[in-house]
DNA sequence: CCGCGAATTGAAACCGTTTTGGATGCGCAC
DNA sequence: GTGCGCATCCAAAACGGTTTCAATTCGCGG
């Protein structure tokens, strides 16, 4: 059932019962509901292939995924993004398409998206310091959003992020606070720009409370359950081992854990772990009572965010660029307590 | 630069140009030589939209997502299935793309990814058993494929799936050769159709042994680190507690191994446990030597596979349901030892 | 020289919508 | 009665490709 069959079983021209459809002002009411009617009655769909060609708009927002060596670091949270976003496209009447391409066909792959018509804008992932890509999609010229931000690159551009440098950045005054001087950061990888904030944040709440950094409590790898755990392991072995832990993820988190575990210790009496928690359905830290003390931040609201904000870019590309900064929340959980020096004497704690 | 436009520039028919650049043997071999060039220096790109409306086709696959209470499921190993299967679509020219709906509005997303002509096929994630949707796509005539099977479903359907009773199975019978003979099983959630047939694998292997079934060896839930912690935590402090665990991910695995530990225990020395490793890119097995024994079985291969056989499908629709059953390999690690059994003098341990 | 088939090209219809640019009829003020 | 504005509808032209059907040219056998 298609528009101009519609059409002749009701007596009107295509032209009308198009213009009834979309709600345009020049339609006689009466014949508005008749055409509604009969639309429903023979449940009637535009095609949308039709729709896009006449319109010239593509409906759909990409996400353009290079299957990389590195990806990796996406793959955890992507799927709870991807959830909130495409949430927000369904409900708009747009599809997402994703492009899962290797990575040296990532550049070619924007293009096509453009020059091919497939979609009205796209997502830009997991920016890096100096991201390439950002330059690349504004000579593309299709409207885009990034998620996260790109250290380093000057030209403007749309972004939502979590103010991971001052998640970081409180978490580590928690720890203070709660009497921990020496503190292990379990960083993600440090080209991300993610990681780069999370590491300023920590930086300079020791710095505010004129403690000295020590390069053997900082390390930077994946956040793999390993990477962390073997982390957490070389900081435990030191002769003068953290008191603490900062953690970039729930998964790392884990081996964080295990190797406490290990060596007899207990989280949240021994030792205080503080991680990030991109509250992702799958993983779940805790139910009421969370297992680690972390900084929260859903990636899903964070997909959510990214698709309205994209639309309204698309909607009006000639707009400023729009930026959406979104604070985490100190959740206190099981795996932190008092540290030494809560319990020298003659050494106040400092204020919050 | 369209196609009208390349033609003129060539001085020749929009007609020509098209066969040419679609390969028509009826093109003189120096025209579409030149024409080749031509598009090639001016980089023409086919608008998709126009080729999608005059062929009919869509050129898209559709992957319908339910955001739904119990999805969480499906997440952590979703990034790799649509990795592996998105990988296949670009390579084939085709786009996919993902529909994330309510829960309850499953059945009409599917509805109108066919009526609206958006996708020419999808891939159903996920089944049940007696899973409504299988009848719900024969009715509707799309083509499709199932990443699973659905136990009780008498309709024909092309499938690809592991060998989830058979990995069970073997895996059972390799703690029972290593001697051990209370096996604790952490499942999934039993109305999955995975989860199903481990747990007929296990009962299987037990049977074929003469061992008794313990319901309190039986456990099935989400499989999150917390779950495979309250279940594996439960049978521990049984008085008669399991030497060995079968548990269903990765995930719950660490949640086990978290139990175990927490109990003075060491996994692969006191307590054995192997795990189902569906070989996640961001959630490795450890590296050379895996840390958990596993049947391990990569998601993302099941993808690719998926996506061919579904492109396979669309181009000839006509043809028989094709299925691919997936075998798992068992993969020996460092959490599974010898069990009490193997001590006992006078019993021959089983032949494998 | 004619006719025929093969090779090569093009004109025009088509895919299913939207949108432009009228048409038509009617009421109403002058 | 004429002109004008308004409400309502429609024919036809887009959109950018593919595909059908026909035209043209050329070589060659009879």
């Amino acid at each position: 059932m298609n528009l101009k069959e519609l059409a002749t079983k009701l007596g009107l021209s295509p032209t009308t019962v198009s213009r009834a459809l979309n709600g345009y002002p020049e339609v006689n009411e009466s014949t508005r509901e008749r055409v509604m009617a009969a639309a429903k009655r023979h449940n009637y769909r535009p095609n949308t292939r039709a729709i896009r060609l006449a319109t010239g708009r593509a409906l759909a927002v990409g996400h353009v995924i290079p299957l990389a060596t590195r990806h990796e670091i996406v793959n955890p949270i992507f799927a709870d993004f991807i959830a909130g976003a495409g949430e927000t496209y369904s409900r708009n009447g747009y599809d997402m398409i994703m492009s899962v391409v290797p990575d040296e066909a990532e550049e070619q792959a924007y293009r096509d998206l453009k020059s091919r018509g497939t979609a009205d804008g796209v997502i830009l992932h997991a920016p890096r310091m100096n991201d390439p890509r950002i330059p690349l999609l504004h000579e593309i010229g299709i409207p885009f959003l990034v998620h996260g931000r790109a250290t380093g690159t000057e030209l403007p551009y749309s972004w939502v992020d979590v103010n991971n440098r001052r998640a970081f950045q409180r978490a580590t005054e928690f720890l203070l606070d709660l009497g921990h001087i020496r503190i292990g950061l379990v960083n993600g990888l440090e080209f991300m720009d993610f990681a780069i904030r999370r590491r300023t944040g920590y930086v300079d709440a020791l710095a505010a409370r004129g403690l000295p950094l020590d390069p053997a409590l900082m390390s930077s790898d994946e956040m793999t359950e390993v990477s962390g755990y073997r982390a957490a392991s070389t900081m435990l072995d030191l002769p003068e081992s953290p008191t603490a832990f900062l953690v970039a993820s729930m998964i790392s988190g884990m081996g964080a854990r295990r190797a406490i575990e290990e060596r007899g210790l207990k989280m949240g009496r021994d030792i205080s772990v503080i991680i990030h928690d991109d509250d992702l359905s799958y993983m779940k830290n805790g139910g009421d009572v969370p297992i680690f003390t972390a900084t929260r931040s859903s990636v899903r609201d964070a997909g959510r965010i990214a698709a309205e904000m994209l639309l309204g870019i698309i909607a009006n590309p000639g707009g400023q660029p729009e930026h959406r900064l979104l604070e985490a929340e100190l959740i206190i959980g099981q795996s932190t307590g008092p540290g030494p020096r809560s319990f020298s004497p003659g050494t106040a704690p400092h204020k919050v």
